[in-house]
DNA sequence: GCCGATTGCTTAACATGTTAATGTTTTGGC
DNA sequence: GCCAAAACATTAACATGTTAAGCAATCGGC
């Protein structure tokens, strides 16, 4: 089998990882977890996003971020309510306190950042974006799908 | 403020999750999580190591391992012992039964990611691969220390 | 040989990831 | 309008990530 130093997943956990030494100390001072950096940074720029799309765009679980929603409430950094017409469907955007976080937070990662962008290189990091999102296209065949392979078929939901 | 798209930890995020969803299914049904088949397959790499080594090697913090070991001896994939010399260390390697684990698991795994490989095209693949390791050689500036940046990391041993 | 400092793993406390089940609201067929 | 099915968020149960504290074994200076 390839070397486990050869393996995708892990190679792309350990980039991660060492980028993320940069920000994290930083995000800890101010008082946040990476994940609520990503909440919070995601609702800045949307304004006001319903739960799914949060989820998505953040690319957390739906139940990792109803617990999160909980905690950045009693932070009072977001408001959450429902939509009227639809009492299913949740609004989230972020509150004053929300706003104010983010402006401080974001000037110390934005330095940070380019100060990671100057030591890897802008061509490298450019190329490292496209193959990355190159990746990120990439697909299991789905179980019901008539594509070539198939597999185990079994989960209805 | 660069959108969140841009992101470099989240493209690293959102592709790593989109290779793990080739893997992960698999795994489930193997009565594996993603992370014991990173010890298992390190394990079978090195026969036996110690706890600090295969921490390092599989990119797990300590406390997460030693959870993850009592689980993989109550499951019988895996033996831990203590050294006769030095009682603090502790010495794992894969049980018979873990190695016929690893056996069945690397199989399948292996077929996936030739699938991968093809999809993704071996000389992108390769580039990936470069780059993922320049990034995880940088290191952010330790704050006792002199303005050059110097890495004070880990030579514990 | 004694004792405080260090080493190495484990526990603790909390947040998040992951899958399954639950509860509530809405939809759609009749 | 009625009711089963679907849609959505939450809760549950468990594993892992992260930081700090704890505990036992060992080391090192004396």
């Amino acid at each position: 089998m390839r070397r486990f130093d050869q393996s995708l997943p892990m190679a792309l956990l350990a980039a991660r990882e060492s980028i993320m030494a940069f920000f994290r100390p930083h995000l800890n001072e101010l008082g946040l977890t990476e994940q609520q950096w990503r909440v919070i940074r995601v609702l800045r720029e949307h304004d006001e996003l319903e739960f799914h799309e949060l989820a998505s765009i953040a690319k957390l679980l739906p139940p990792s971020l109803s617990g999160m929603l909980t905690r950045l409430e009693r932070l009072r950094l977001i408001k959450r309510r429902k939509r009227r017409s639809d009492q299913r469907r949740l609004h989230i955007a972020l509150s004053p306190e929300g706003v104010a976080r983010f402006d401080v937070a974001s000037r110390q990662m934005e330095r940070i950042y380019r100060d990671i962008e100057q030591r890897f290189g802008k061509r490298r990091l450019a190329s490292l974006f496209s193959l990355l999102h190159s990746a990120r296209a990439l697909q299991p065949d789905q179980p019901g799908q008539p594509s070539q392979r198939r597999k185990n078929r079994e989960q209805t939901r």
